[in-house]
DNA sequence: TCGTTATTGGGAATGATTATCAGTTTCAGT
DNA sequence: ACTGAAACTGATAATCATTCCCAATAACGA
């Protein structure tokens, strides 16, 4: 319940991926490493991490890579995310912190991030309530920006006054 | 800044879109219809609008059916959701109310919804700071619900402890 | 060390969504 | 009401991310 950002280390992850009854490989310990290794608040599509590992090390194939991306997701220790480009990017989850949340906007795609560390309290508690085991909490506010909301077509407020 | 979840008009929505430079067409006012008809918390992939559109009344392609589910997310009208399910579902956007969220189990898909005025209430607060006109907020906890803990290979708290 | 069993990788397959483009319709301005 | 410019529609083709298939390989408990 600390408020530190802790991150799950290598050595950590293959033990839980043991005990778990999956096997450690060189494949996944690559993924997690390149993981590891990226700047706070940076996330990776999938094909970007493809291409990373071509780069870095051995050539891992796609299959694999997605493959492995899903397990580490189902396992904590990466959050997936969908920024509303149609495709989904991947960042090591701060297990033990609150992770960060996004506001988007949804003409340009820029993404703003910002932390609230109650937002990962209330999802914890919510989970709990619920019996469910958590993985991960997501706040988006999806919405236009200022730079946008000036072009033809673009989106200003509905006529709802309040939204 | 009532509490009222209420939802925009056909009428006033028709206006909005003209505001806009948009279109009124029969095939937009067909599938606002179809929402406006839907029971709370019910959403609708693009697949299942194009078939209910199908048997209602006039047959709607496909295109039209993806690009005016675009367009009514982009006015505010509808919001999008990710169920992580590779598919989007559309519902009306409750947009002067706060609209639901979620706690999503990532094994069997299984999705509960809860309200949260607060939650709304905070992305309001954060879209104005940053200049963002407001289309939709949402909070979604990721987990595994107790009937999937149990399962082979199933997700167990991974060995951080708080999460 | 060995055998069982999970994992890998290449390519084919899938499935949702978007692009194309000719024909049609809306609607602002007469 | 009429008309023309511009937006919209729909059928089909194309795209693109992701998953499936399956034979070959590798991890790891006994």
């Amino acid at each position: 319940m600390s408020n530190v950002k802790a991150r799950l280390d290598l050595t950590t992850m293959q033990a839980d991926l043991r005990r778990r009854g999956y096997r450690v490989t060189p494949q996944r310990e690559a993924i997690l490493r390149v993981f590891e290794g990226l700047p706070e608040g940076t996330h990776l599509s999938a094909e970007a991490l493809h291409e990373r590992l071509r780069e870095n090390e051995h050539g891992i194939g796609l299959a694999t890579t997605y493959r492995t991306l899903r397990l580490l997701v189902s396992m904590g220790f990466l959050r997936e995310l969908n920024l509303s480009d149609g495709q989904r990017h991947y960042e090591m989850n701060e297990a033990q912190g609150s992770p960060h949340h996004h506001l988007i906007c949804v003409a340009c795609n820029r993404a703003i991030e910002f932390d609230r560390a109650d937002l990962h309290e209330l999802g914890r508690a919510i989970a709990a309530e619920n019996g469910f085991a958590l993985l991960d909490v997501q706040y988006k506010i999806y919405g236009t920006c200022a730079a946008c909301q000036g072009q033809p077509h673009a989106q200003t407020k509905p006529s709802g006054d309040s939204i």
